[in-house]
DNA sequence: CTGAAAGCGCTTACAG
DNA sequence: CTGAAAGCGCTTACAG
């Protein structure tokens, strides 16, 4: 194992004090050219780079985010990870990735490890059964901002990047009232959840409110194999062209499209199909699903822009919602 | 910001000093029980948690990986990113995640940076046009076990972990021999990359033997645009029910699938589809494609534990191939 | 323009 | 059983 090159090589060969070649190589105004040739020379032939912990350990700042998220077999998060990222690099920053599994003590868990690591900011999307507020409070107390996206604390005075879920049940809405669908089924995720609350309140009332004859009916399926059963009873007799079906996430798109290649049914001829998605899903059927869009990409550079203001020392309070739009496939 | 507990802290309002503050943190023998007892309380009191930065300057000794991928918008990557992130947690490793755009400048500053962070371990599929294996010799150099996965290096005295190209590809031919299929289109990726030329000979090789008078075509298509349009044009006139179509890789099973849905085609009736892939576009349609499996999942498990391994002490470089095994759609 | 010294928070060989 | 001291590799206020 071949010892890192230091400071103190570096002055024991030049026959300088460890602060002259420190501050040479920060181009400290003190320092003479001359000596700063001689030390960058040599820095720059034995590869000479500052140990990190040793910074760290005076000066208190790594470039290092965090993200921690539920799960990680979830293109939304992908994308918003893949965002990041990409921006991160940019600002020199690397980032850790840490997954909560959806359980409040492992949340805590990798919370703490944050604060030990002292990152420079987490941004975390939150597990479903996460309520107390203070772990969060308390890495502020530290000085490491807290970005909230997507899963975010009911909590105001923190920092969140939201999906417009409104908007975007809104959006899927109003393209079903456009088309003139007077049969439509709401297929929702766990009902316990805010976003499906959201989502299917918002859904309903747009839909009721633009056509207040519309047949409409809701059920809720908890994993696409949950959503594909329910389809194919409901539609065990089902052979006309009336029905639109809105699914309110990827997950139970992937059901309900397994049970209607199942049933042999056509969109939009059969059938009427539409879905809140990051986009990558709908993209794989002819016709292409129309959708409306939660962009994880759009929210990884709302979140990371948001986190550098913060690091610059605002403290201001933000939340801010991603605009949705309808991508129109051709399955409505 | 909140100054953090140290061991001194401890030492000044217990009276004692910080070297038996250290010890008695770490069960040390020598440290009494009673004044284990009294530091552990204060300890857990004030939330103490030794500053890693402190620690590592020491004992050259974090906990973290570094995962290096050229694009994270993959879910076989994502399902290997996955899969080590819930091992090396259990480990108590953090994981970095990076990502080299398939770009050998990028590639050799995200492993310079890993030499710098002195991270534990660190995994990588390399660029399609990373050359040099030197950059990765030097992280050996300085003690940091390099794990190769996916996309390796020729270079033989390195740790490898690879999907078993040859097997798969071979899978997939014996299955459509088996299924008695007279007329192929194989479809496959980049020409110039090794996985293209390993699947594509052994693809060719195995349906071969198997039926010396078998009408085989072999495409390229570098994108599953490509592959979609590849389709249309040589399915334009087709009504047969004869064909079967091979696909490299999940990519070109997007496209494929675009274009079969797009003409209206069934499985397996009109046409026959087969494809190597980790699965999960392969279930999105029904019925569900067969495949040969390359698991990100075992992959990420295999090459932990080679990294275990290599951290206890191994230096012995080994490649470990993954099995490969067909899972069964209704699509052949 | 340069250096000696203190200190970041820890660990550990040495001494008692 | 406990402590003083050296040192990991750096930065920076202070002195000259």
């Amino acid at each position: 194992m071949k010892p890192s090159p230091t400071l103190k090589k570096i002055a024991a060969q030049l026959n300088v004090s460890i602060s002259t070649v420190s501050r040479a190589l920060k181009d400290h105004p003190d320092i003479s050219i001359e000596t700063k040739r001689k030390i960058n020379e040599l820095a720059a032939l034995i590869e000479y780079d500052p140990n990190p912990y040793a910074v760290n350990l005076r000066t208190h700042n790594n470039k290092e985010f965090a993200i921690v998220v539920p799960s990680l077999s979830n293109f939304f998060y992908h994308s918003f990870i893949s965002s990041i990222e990409e921006d991160a690099r940019k600002h020199g920053y690397s980032i850790f990735i840490y997954r909560s599994s959806n359980d409040v003590q492992i949340e805590l868990e990798i919370l703490k490890n944050c604060r030990l690591k002292r990152v420079s900011g987490v941004f975390i999307s939150i597990t479903t059964e996460t309520k107390d507020i203070a772990p969060f409070l308390k890495l502020d107390e530290y000085g490491i901002p807290v970005i909230f996206f997507d899963k975010v604390p009911a909590y105001e005075l923190c920092n969140k990047i939201c999906i417009a879920n409104e908007q975007a049940a809104s959006l899927a809405a109003l393209a079903i009232l456009k088309k003139g669908s007077n049969d439509v089924l709401g297929i929702f995720g766990d009902p316990n959840m805010p976003i499906t609350q959201v989502r299917y309140q918002t859904f309903n009332r747009v839909l009721v409110e633009g056509n207040p004859v519309i047949r409409l009916q809701n059920v809720n399926a908890n994993s696409a194999d949950e959503a594909e059963q329910l389809i194919l009873t409901m539609l065990a007799d089902y052979n006309g062209t009336y029905l639109t079906i809105f699914c309110m996430s990827d997950e139970i798109l992937t059901g309900v499209m397994k049970a209607v290649q199942r049933k042999g049914l056509k969109f939009p001829k059969d059938i009427g199909i539409i879905c809140i998605s990051d986009g990558m899903i709908p993209k794989l059927f002819y016709p292409e699903i129309t959708y409306a869009e939660t962009s994880g990409f759009k929210l990884g550079k709302l979140a990371l822009s948001r986190m550098m203001r913060c690091i610059a020392g605002s403290s201001f309070a933000q939340t801010i919602i991603d605009e949705s739009c309808l991508v129109e496939g051709g399955s409505l």
